[in-house]
DNA sequence: AATTTTATCCCCTTAAAAGGGGAATTTAAG
DNA sequence: CTTAAATTCCCCTTTTAAGGGGATAAAATT
């Protein structure tokens, strides 16, 4: 028997899923979430061997949130779900303790056999999530935004100045500038608008 | 019986979906499509009398196939499906023929309830959708950019200066400031981080 | 045909960001 | 505990963008 919950913000996504599953008698459904808090909440009582995340959670981040459970509970399994191909994002769940990946256009099999081969300590990851990988081993090494940095850069693509940024943060405003400075020399960069682009773009605000 | 059939290029909703309405004995399920060519393809032969439509289409936006099919097929009612919950997009959709609207945390009952509302002509929108486009009412109107001003900002966003931007385009350095100070009066806002942000988050460019 | 929008170019001034250094304290990680 | 990273603050100069005007010709709408 399988203990699986899911955590996801789609009400849609939950049911479905859950509906999908309620037929295979060796998945045991413990139920779901809709944010971290109720997640964290839930596995103070009770831990499901796999645990499905909806990596594009509004209140906090999936690579995140995955870390955490990770932390406190190792020995979950997490598989990260999404919409999203990116491989930065998918090579950094993996990096922060993820078993395993699917896209939100896997099948009802593809989940099945997922979440049997996850829940053995193996990693799985989805026939076009690898194709994903494969094709950008080389490249794609995206920058890490510090916890300030991903502060600053939120006001700026807000429209802020780095006069205003420092008054709403009891800064300086040689500090923003330094973040600033610091954003557009880690993404290579030369201007604020290439890198507001290049964050949002891959969802790193 | 309210013959039903689905579009969206997530195999995960669909089956979901699939799973979650198997039930409903009024429900008839006619299939679904992955891409809009499938769709037409299908609906050349038979027409339901439902049609759950996810905007965020890869190949065509949900907002022109809609058209599109209301076209052909008056009679169809379009129920919109997304995450997203720009007022914006809501708006032009029904707009487009679409008879309704529903985010994807929508539960099941609200699905069946919009299935059977839709089918009797009427409109039906989601609780939550209503909200924003009432929070949004008076506001809520995107400017339009020119094709000169779209390609000027595809350069903005890509971080080059009005002055290279000039050489590129064989134009002077005042006319691309022109066009970048337009925007900004377009858009309301003061500098590029915040135009670039508003421009990529509503696909603009 | 008349009017409005688009696209182009020009002036000048001020404000802000970018570029190039350096350095001191926290905080996190090995 | 020791090292490395993150956060903070400072200097200075140059470049670029933003703000506030205006003008003209070509498209596009009405």
């Amino acid at each position: 028997m399988l203990k699986l919950f899911i955590i996801d913000d789609h009400q849609l996504i939950i049911e479905g899923i859950h509906s999908l599953l309620e037929s295979e008698k060796e998945i045991e459904w413990l139920g779901s979430a809709k944010t971290p808090d109720e997640l964290m909440q839930f596995l103070k009582s009770k831990q499901p061997d796999v645990l499905l995340m909806d990596i594009n959670l509004p209140q906090k981040s999936g690579l995140d949130l995955c870390k955490e459970v990770k932390l406190k509970y190792p020995s979950i399994r997490i598989i990260g779900l999404s919409t999203s191909d990116q491989p930065s994002v998918i090579r950094r769940m993996i990096d922060n303790g993820a078993s395993g990946y699917l896209l939100k256009d896997a099948s009802k099999n593809e989940i099945i056999e997922a979440l049997h081969i996850v829940s053995t300590g193996k990693t799985y990851i989805n026939f076009s999530v690898a194709q994903v990988l494969k094709n950008n081993m080389p490249t794609e090494n995206l920058p890490i935004l510090t916890r300030r940095e991903k502060e600053v850069l939120e006001h700026i693509s807000n429209g802020l100045t780095n006069q205003e940024i420092a008054d709403k943060l009891f800064l300086d405003v040689t500090t923003i500038n330094s973040h600033r400075k610091n954003m557009l020399t880690k993404f290579n960069v030369k201007n604020t608008a290439a890198l507001v682009k290049i964050a949002l773009s891959n969802n790193l605000i």
